[in-house]
RNA sequence: GCGCCCGUAGCUCAGGUGGAUAGAGCAGCAGCCUUCUAAGCUGUUGGUCGGAGGUUCGAAUCCUCCCGGGCGCACCA
């Protein structure tokens, strides 16, 4: 609604003549809870006494002495409690937001905070070796709905996976699928140590056998374990992006660990950290002075053995990141990388690139929890239930959006029996079913929503508690995002989603709209509402269903 | 031993750059279907915000210590 901007805008300006500088963006202004206590509420008097030596409510008080706001835009402002400037907005203002809001339809909420900031969003870069499990699906609805989020508030995003495919990991599935080849034809084989122990290699390793004749069990061993390479992680990619496609997440870019080594972009990262003075040869080794940025200790980019570290081809990719113009790279990783973290920010600072050019979102583990009990393994990916299992047990939608209502650096319990449920208990469909029924007014009204206009249309007959209420809640969905953004926080989205819906099951229930005298008003609103419900559950990659 | 994340109602979790009486959902209890979906709504019970100090006009929020849970601390990736 233009009425935050307007009073962000004109408190910017009252501050800066009592000698306070802020910036109009980072003034906190909300609906408080208790409606006597306004429509909006600012406690930026309260932030501001510290700085200018003076009590919160005489800050309070000359602030709203120097305000200037728009005609018609605010019917009362009081200072009250310890220092907060509470507005009340004129009636008309409210309506005027379903107005903008049925104009934007699809786009309502979107904001251009970003300017075209170029981002990278990394996630779920997941080693070709095996199935995608809740750990990894957990990543892959975070780093989606984070670049969502970016989107939507004007960042020019890319949408990143990161394979490795060249790494010590690739050579145990190599020899594990080659173990299980051998055992296929009945010869006694061992999966190496730390090698993959999963049913699927079981299957692959049949498959490969049909499909190649039983005489590829009696290659060379040097050439079975490279074919099964290649055999392994191709088949592996493609179960993985497969079921990524099916959970609904789209990359840009699938990035090879390979392509570094092809491309010399090593030897270049080499030279570029070795000419701003941050390596040093010590025991034989190559070492990058980390500690010059906060790491607990130097790290080896190469062994004294004459190979690299993981961390090298890492920092290049991450550099090559950088080369591509992007402004911000974020990482979201499982929590168990996060001794991770230190190092490669450091990396990144001895390249001399900004201290906020690197973020990691890290990724609380998941426990999936059904019937009461904790579902620990998966028989065929040999380590946890797996990403496939779960959304074909519950559904995308509500996979995506339990994932997506929690903090990711919290820990977090996945009920599958909630999931299931098609109750108000389950989250998802409570959102999905206020959306539904919003649609299923226009459906027995025979209208199309979208053909709804707000001109012409007097919205002052909107009188009812439950309505400024669901205007109010309607005009506060950009700020959400904008809020979400910054922080990196979709769950902020869902939390909102859920208070709308409360809201418009709420009003639905008590009110009608077909048939009444406030027909066409309450038309509007409830389109609107349809509109800000549909923007919320997209933006999360949800669907958002006209009936269920 | 060192580091990071977490500890809020019976359960799952918001709130965390200090601000008005600590919120929601579920579960529990009491009600509500000739109506655009009861896949819903209304009311209600329930808290020493892990503990102890400290900073502040004001602390769930910031600082210190302690307790509990998780995860990391390689010339592994």
């Amino acid at each position: 609604m233009k009425a935050h901007d307007a009073i962000r805008a004109a408190l910017t300006e009252a501050a800066a003549r009592l000698g306070a500088s802020v910036a109009a963006s980072t003034i906190e202004l909300e609906q408080p809870r208790d409606p006597a206590h306004g429509d909006l509420a600012t406690n930026l008097a309260l932030t501001l006494a510290k700085s200018l030596k003076q009590k919160p409510r005489a800050v309070a008080d000359r602030l709203v002495a120097t305000l200037t706001l728009p005609q018609g835009l605010v019917r009362k402002i009081e200072v009250a409690g310890p220092g907060f400037v509470n507005f009340f907005l004129a009636e008309a203002q409210l309506a005027t937001v379903l107005a903008g809001v049925l104009a934007a339809g699809g786009n309502y909420g979107k904001g251009d905070a970003g300017r075209g900031t170029k981002v990278n969003v990394e996630f779920v870069s997941a080693n070709p070796t095996g199935p995608l499990h809740v750990g990894h699906g957990r990543g892959a609805a975070l780093g989606d709905g984070i670049a969502s989020l970016l989107e939507w508030t004007g960042h020019a995003v890319t949408r990143e996976f990161y394979v490795n495919d060249a790494g010590t990991q690739i050579d145990k599935l190599a020899r594990s699928l080659w173990a299980r080849v051998q055992q296929a034809v009945g010869r006694p084989a061992d999966i190496p140590e730390g090698g993959y122990h999963g049913e699927y290699l079981i299957e692959l390793a049949a498959a490969v056998l049909v499909r190649e004749g039983r005489s590829f069990a009696d290659l060379p061993q040097e050439e079975g374990e490279r074919r099964c390479r290649e055999i392994g992680v191709r088949s592996q990619r493609a179960e993985q992006d497969e079921d990524l496609r099916e959970f609904g997440v789209k990359f840009d870019v699938t990035f090879f660990e390979s392509s570094v080594y092809r491309d010399g972009l090593l030897d270049q990262t080499l030279a570029d950290l070795r000419a701003r003075g941050y390596t040093y040869e010590r025991d034989g080794a190559l070492w990058l002075r980390t500690t010059a940025f906060g790491d607990d200790k130097d790290r080896v980019l190469r062994k004294s053995d004459g190979t690299y570290t993981y961390l090298l081809p890492d920092i290049a990719y991450h550099r090559q990141k950088h080369e591509r113009g992007f402004a911000r790279a974020i990482d979201v990783l499982g929590a168990d990388h996060h001794g991770y973290i230190g190092r490669m920010r450091a990396a990144m600072q001895a390249l001399g690139y900004p201290a906020d050019f690197y973020h990691v979102e890290l990724v609380q583990l998941v426990r999936v929890v059904r019937g009461g009990e904790e579902v620990r393994f998966s028989k065929r990916s040999g380590e946890f239930v797996t990403l496939r299992d779960l959304f074909q047990e519950t559904g995308v939608d509500a996979a995506r959006y339990f994932f997506l209502m929690r903090r990711g650096d919290a820990q977090f319990v996945f009920d599958v029996d909630l999931a299931k449920s098609q109750k108000e208990e389950n989250p998802v469909y409570y959102v999905q079913m206020a959306h539904a029924r919003m649609s299923g007014i226009f459906r027995v009204a025979a209208r199309e929503p979208a053909s709804v206009r707000a001109d012409g249309v007097d919205l002052a007959v909107l009188v009812e508690p439950e309505e400024a209420d669901l205007m109010k809640e309607v005009a506060a969905f950009p700020g959400v995002v904008a809020r979400a953004a910054e922080t990196l926080e979709p769950h902020r989205v869902t939390g909102y989603l859920e208070g709308l819906a409360r809201r418009a099951h709420g009003w639905y229930h008590k009110y009608r709209v077909l048939g009444e005298p406030e027909e066409a008003a309450r038309l509007v609103l409830a389109a609107a509402v349809r509109h800000v419900l549909a923007n919320g559950l997209n933006l999360l990659g949800i669907s958002a269903p006209d009936r269920m």
